[in-house]
DNA sequence: CAAAAATTTGGATATATACCAAGTTTTGAA
DNA sequence: TTCAAAACTTGGTATATATCCAAATTTTTG
């Protein structure tokens, strides 16, 4: 089969920060470069670095020093899902008054504190939507579990 | 007038430890004690005694050394946003799927990150519900703001 | 009033972020 | 191809939050 299967996680494994690399590292695709990191979250390049390090460490990244990173399949699973909750939230956030930017900010501020188990309710109750405010929702892992139970 | 104003807040002041802080003072309403606030919430009293005393600078509390604390009008006022955020965060929740107290132990996580802003638009497109999921909900300020615009 | 209980203070640790300066590696232009 | 510039990493430092323990202080109480 083509559904990888990783051990179980909730969601709160990453602070909000790390959440920003990652996400920020899947838009990319392929290798991305320290630099390119740095200028896209504003910060110092040596911070990059040792967050880089620490995302590698902890098992979602490639880390090819001077080279760049690339997600690792758990890291793209992850990851995955990390930009899923942000849609589904955001979405959510626009069903009660608040613009697609507004949501997008507000989300930004509190989704990595949000747990995998609420947001594959939250999902599963809004029936799957595939689109969200700001891209298109896919739900893989989501439908998976449901299936299974 | 009995409304008392306060210089706009955004909701993002307090971190997500001293939002329990101020909860669980509220709740216990008059003077409370430091040995109190340490069992309600679980740590060494040495460490209420500095966060108190950092919340007490900040303008929310009232601490009289060794004697205990109480909210200032400020502290009451800002207390009273914190558990109206919680609580139409929670009844949000649980139109998704979640249980009350699932939906509670969730917004516990996060609910510090959600700016007024943002609730009081939730509010405000949810009719200003008057029961939550784990209490009562007053709308003072927030209906007060709707009044002005 | 003196011992016990409560509280505070000082010191230490841990995590998360982030910067700067200095050192290392890669790149690219002459 | 070589060596300077650019990119990257490391080491050191800093702030903010949160926590504990041990020691000192204040209050309470038997």
């Amino acid at each position: 089969m083509n559904e990888q299967s990783y051990p179980e996680f909730t969601g709160l494994e990453l602070s909000p920060r790390k959440v920003d690399y990652l996400k920020f590292i899947l838009e990319k695709e392929g290798t991305v470069k320290t630099t390119e990191i740095s200028s896209g979250l504003q910060v110092d390049p040596s911070t990059t670095s040792k967050t880089l390090n620490e995302l590698a460490s902890a098992g979602y990244l490639n880390h090819v020093p001077y080279r760049g990173v690339d997600l690792t399949e758990l890291g793209e699973a992850y990851t995955q899902f990390l930009v899923r909750r942000h849609r589904i939230l955001s979405l959510l956030l626009t069903h009660y008054g608040l613009s697609p930017e507004e949501a997008c900010d507000e989300v930004s501020r509190f989704e990595a504190f949000v747990s995998r188990e609420a947001v594959d309710k939250i999902c599963s109750s809004m029936g799957h939507p595939m689109f969200g405010v700001c891209g298109e929702i896919s739900h893989g892992k989501c439908l998976h579990e449901e299936n299974h139970h």
